[in-house]
DNA sequence: CATGAAATCCCATGATATCCCATGCCATCC
DNA sequence: GGATGGCATGGGATATCATGGGATTTCATG
């Protein structure tokens, strides 16, 4: 079996097209890893520093609920982190072909309107974007390593 | 009910209107959240810190009693809190058809009158907002996240 | 009691979302 | 290279949801 099918990572960039039903397929390797991660589900929010939705798993969502839960109720901290993550966020359903909808707001607040969706995958987690925008954003993270200006940390755990 | 929305979190942020009944319909996936968490029951008291009502799981507000319960008997903290949640709570109850029917003096307390509420999601609890106030309020709390006013807590165990 | 106001039940409707079946493409295998 | 099967995609039928409104019940009050 490929590679891909065999992880729990989210790897590699998927464009897929959006039907008349607001129909898009959830790349069949992304939901391998769910699977692998047993996990319930994802949701979707607007990434905060880029124009593209941000794909969680719903138990790393909740892993970030618990988190909040240490904070004092009520608290300036606390309210807005809340709001600014939950009030966001969608859950994307996926049915039982393997396709979601996406929601018309977070698809339009990240500039989708021809149809077309890339799932990029960021290992345990993945983005949504706009393809051409995605292409873009892809050629300068390719520029900032090349040049230096971004590191790679080292490797814990080797054998 | 839905099946497909498998989280217990309240997530999202849903506009509904108020029909000349004085109902709204209460989001069907907050529906769904509380069915995950086999709640008894909402209740509703007006935000400490917000122009918005907050929205509780009955059992939550038992946690929150009993966390109140610590703080000692007669203290100005207590007195305060206990004062300012309790005797302002109110049962939002919820019909057949998934709606509610919000209280007319809580509704006017955050700016309802043109019959539009929302609902939005703070993971396990909920508010309700006059919709352009949240849409304020949410404003600038992504702005408080984003500049790094505020950080998120470590999250531990991610894989 | 009687009565009006408000809440609740019950049914209807349009829009949207989901289910289910079908097709066409591409890679892999024999 | 023809067959097979997974995968993306399309469309009709069906279910869910938010919403509206009539009818019935509840309830406080005169």
């Amino acid at each position: 079996m490929s590679l891909l099918l065999n992880t729990s990572l989210f790897l590699s960039t998927h464009v897929n097209k959006i039907d008349g039903k607001g129909r898009v397929s959830f790349p069949a390797s992304f939901r391998a890893a769910l699977a692998a991660r047993s996990s319930q589900g994802v949701v979707i929010f607007k990434s905060l520093h880029e124009t593209a939705l941000e794909g969680f798993t719903i138990e790393r969502l909740h892993q970030m609920a618990q988190a909040l839960e240490q904070l004092p109720p009520f608290s300036a901290q606390r309210t807005a982190l809340e709001t600014a993550i939950f009030a966001n966020t969608q859950e994307l359903a996926i049915d039982k072909e393997g396709r979601c909808s996406l929601p018309k707001d977070l698809a339009a607040l990240v500039g989708i309107t021809n149809n077309e969706v890339a799932f990029v995958g960021k290992g345990s987690t993945f983005q949504i974007w706009e393809p051409s925008a995605h292409a873009a954003a892809l050629k300068s993270a390719t520029d900032a390593v090349k040049s230096g200006d971004v590191e790679f940390p080292k490797l814990t755990g080797l054998v």
